[in-house]
DNA sequence: AGTTAGCACTCAAGAACTTAAAGTGCTAAA
DNA sequence: TTTAGCACTTTAAGTTCTTGAGTGCTAACT
């Protein structure tokens, strides 16, 4: 499982070369752009044995060697050099991430910008447990209210209930206080549940508000949480899908919410998971690979960013962005919980 | 200008042939399978004809007709017979749009579930000039505030204040009073500049937490109005672009803000605007259709929703389609409006 | 005079073949 | 152990050939 040094020299060219050209590498290109002290017929040699070992395969016979999986992987764990971030990407990373939205847009903010500076697309998935941190409610007007719905992760949620009827500002006084005892810290997904419950045990008096706000409620809630997509038409650049019916097959399995949950399942450690091609059980995914990040707050996982691509990535960027948008969203998610407890 | 009933049939045809098939449509394929009670021979010389006249075209000579810009224009203004939707597509829509967000997000569904309906991108576009409703602050926590914008269009947007002190519920109630005396009614995109005024002019005893506060808003506000495209992706799926090149050019043009103002300058008559091809300016649009709706709200222009496709698509359900979620939005918008004034 | 059958003609798309270039693996010499 | 050299393989690109779709025109027909 060790290689010798020139044999990680050799490879470690070829999974560079190839993930900036694209092309399969062939022993005098490595010779001549990367200027190893061997003859092609050496290098030759040890890309038989390279390809032997499985860390190369041969798209043909007279193509030269392209990584494979296993190849990918040694790269990644014991060869790539970590890359700082140019000052450019810097800059837009820190231009476009704001501490000003809610949790969920500042996960959209990073999703977008990720996929931007990668030119792959990235998808983001929250996590579903998240507890109820508070609920206003705001007099739009005679009868039209808006409910704003805080969770303990920081997402925040507004919805209308418009009424039949015009509501006296203390009655909304009252009942957002009612609502509040009775639900702070239910699951959001429970929420129209246990407000059925609390309208039928204690508020029948209100119901004609109330009937309004959890209908508008309910339905806020039963959205699927979303999982967006950034930067989707990014693929078309890429040569591994000059073919539109490869295209096509790409765009789908990303919408596949199945394939993706499954690959994303076993992502985690600490915080950065790499899944390189087969290494996952999804067929689809075979020639792709999953760079995906975990975000926290509290010491709560509450959400994944993940870059896909074809196999063929900057490992070392993609990581290196991974780690700055991690850093950055751990002071971003921190001020929260230090200045609002 | 005007054709001869025979002409007529035939132009129909090719221009239904061809929106379905997307082959050139030969005069053997018009006998079989719409059953035009004429010979080949007598169509061939009638569509010669048309062709002259301009309103067929022929890629090459031993192809089958195509209809030019004219003729899909003549199809549209002349021969073309509204559908009704089928039950499916209607059940599909009133499901997806429901009345509880704000006009932003309702637009964005719409556009959303067009691009569903219709399997092609939709770009939604938002009026600028919208003017501050209401103001509302919430304390979250102790040093966390949420700021909540509503707009006269009904578009609410929130966004965090975090402060370096606590602050006292009544700071916050004064505040809020404050700043909706002085900022009612002022253009959002101006709020952060009448803000800076307002501050200077009267309110520095509250400025370290209004420093923030408009920070905030004018973060919230200097945001592009946005510009979404949805189902970008389903142009993959025609045979327009089995050419990943064309594909490429054709998301390139649809991001480009310019290209895409330009052509929706001139779209409005009676809330729904067809452009074929040359009819527009736009060069990078001479092979596309784009067909949008306008959004009133109290008889204001707030957006515009438009199906963006090549020339080839099924106008007659594009219109129908257009024009059902027309009467849905002037109800649900003409709701907000009748109940909260 | 309008319509239609018939036929020669054109062109694109695909099949079959040819060629050129890239890159290998092996052998034998250094 | 390394390398020069060469025969060999395979793809990509280019060329030619063939087929089929569909036309436009002419001459006959109603």
């Amino acid at each position: 499982m060790n290689l010798d040094d020139r044999k990680k020299k050799i490879l470690s060219s070829v999974v560079e070369d190839y993930i900036s050209s694209a092309e399969p590498v062939g022993s005098k290109t490595l010779v001549d752009k990367y200027h190893l002290e061997y003859s092609s017929a050496t290098i030759r040699n040890e890309m038989k044995l390279l390809e032997e070992q499985g860390y190369l395969e041969q798209p043909h016979v007279s193509a030269g060697r392209i990584p494979s999986t296993k190849g990918y992987r040694y790269y990644v764990d014991n060869l790539m050099k970590e890359k700082k971030l140019s000052m450019v990407d810097i800059n837009y990373i820190d231009n476009s991430i704001t501490g000003f939205g809610d949790t969920e847009k500042l996960l959209e903010q990073a999703a977008d910008v990720i996929s931007k500076v990668l030119t792959r697309p990235t998808v983001l998935t929250l996590k579903k447990q998240d507890l109820l941190e508070n609920i206003k409610i705001v007099k739009v007007s005679d009868k039209l209210l808006l409910i704003i719905i805080l969770s303990q992760n920081g997402t925040v949620k507004d919805c209308f209930a418009k009424l039949t009827d015009s509501v006296q500002d203390q009655t909304i006084e009252e009942l957002t206080e009612i609502l509040n005892k009775n639900l702070v810290g239910t699951p959001l997904e429970n929420l129209s549940l246990v407000l059925n419950n609390v309208i039928a045990k204690e508020l029948t008096a209100f119901s004609f508000v109330l009937d309004k706000i959890c209908e508008s409620i309910k339905y806020e809630m039963s959205k699927e949480q979303k999982k967006l997509s950034a930067n989707v038409e990014s693929i078309l650049e890429l040569p591994e899908f000059s073919d539109v019916e490869k295209a096509k097959n790409f765009v789908n399995m990303i919408s596949t919410k199945e394939v993706i949950d499954e690959a994303l399942e076993k992502t985690k450690s600490n915080g950065l998971g790499i899944i390189i091609g087969s290494e996952s059980k999804e067929v689809m995914l075979k020639d792709c690979s999953i760079i995906s990040l975990d975000i926290e707050k509290d010491n709560k996982h509450i959400g994944k960013i993940s870059v896909i691509s074809p196999k063929r990535i900057d490992y070392s960027k993609t990581i290196s962005t991974l780690k700055y948008i991690n850093t950055k969203f751990k002071n971003l998610l921190l001020n929260d919980k230090d200045e609002g407890g």
